[in-house]
DNA sequence: TTTTAGTTTATAATGATTACAGATTAGTAA
DNA sequence: TTACTAATCTGTAATCATTATAAACTAAAA
């Protein structure tokens, strides 16, 4: 994500006001690392600006994702929790358009994480994750979210 | 997740009772390779038995998660989405005591799924989490999920 | 059978997020 | 500067996933 002083340009070139609150909220969020939820935003902002209301931070967050300049974290349970019956370490394969989930029940060599980059972390387990198109979705490539199998 | 008549017997032992609607539950469930959420288990129950109540496929579930039959599918926005203000490709070390998360901004060598292994799947991408305790969390490892940084 | 602890159901409550409508204002142009 | 207006903001209601509660029901032991 850029400086405050590129989002603000960015939001003028394309037609966006900025306001006071959207300012603060580029603020708090140009410096940090902590991947904050929309609640702790929102705490943040109104340590500053009492009055500022939810809705405003969950619109300037939905702005900022559409402009590219931040993006929720990953997440394979949008739209509810999914229960996994492979209770073994393993790995997926998800397909961006019809949420797809496939186990990849093999092991990856080569990830290690050198203690100099693992931030004193005790470190249990790890996950790979693959993005991708399943084949329904290739094929019917119109665009609605088909719903694979089944 | 084990055949329905061994969860039977280890619902059994635990003392817990086998009703009707759990044993259906079992039956959908032991042979599923699709991570179903509750909502479409609901529905699948509802279809042989439609006046199973929604709680009741919660409960069951919950109840298959505490014998380690059954899991969530790993999720690092539990609790509310979280934002990455680091918008390109890169990986994170989750902390699952205090749910930090850290950006890990280099790359793994050896990740390569061969076209047998990848459904046919078109690959756009792809992750790696690393699970761990914090330094924060291990050192107060009383157990209260503390706040680890700020 | 009878008993009862555990289970189920319907409904209410909660937490995250989006939808809405009326009040307010950033940015433009006179 | 002032006036204008489309965009924005706020408070509130609605929605969705999930958990809590309490009264009715029942599996399984006696
Ligand atoms: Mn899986
Ligand atoms: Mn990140
Ligand atoms: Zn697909
Ligand atoms: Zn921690």
């Amino acid at each position: 994500m850029r400086s405050v002083e590129d989002l603000v340009r960015l939001f003028r070139e394309r037609g966006y006001k900025v306001t006071p609150q959207r300012r603060l909220i580029f603020e708090l969020l140009a410096g940090d690392r902590s991947h904050p939820t929309a609640e702790e935003i929102y705490q943040r902002v109104r340590a500053v600006m009492p009055e500022v209301s939810r809705t405003t931070v969950y619109n300037t967050l939905r702005e900022l994702i559409t402009l590219g300049e931040l993006r929720p974290v990953e997440n394979l349970s949008e739209g509810g929790t999914r229960y996994d019956t492979n209770t073994t370490h393993h790995h997926h394969l998800f397909c961006v358009q019809c949420h797809a989930l496939i186990d990849i029940d093999r092991e990856f060599e080569g990830i290690e994480l050198p203690p100099e980059e693992a931030a004193g972390f005790r470190l249990v387990n790890y996950q790979v994750t693959f993005y991708g198109y399943c084949p329904d979705c290739q094929r019917a490539d119109g665009g609605r979210p088909s719903q694979g199998k089944e």
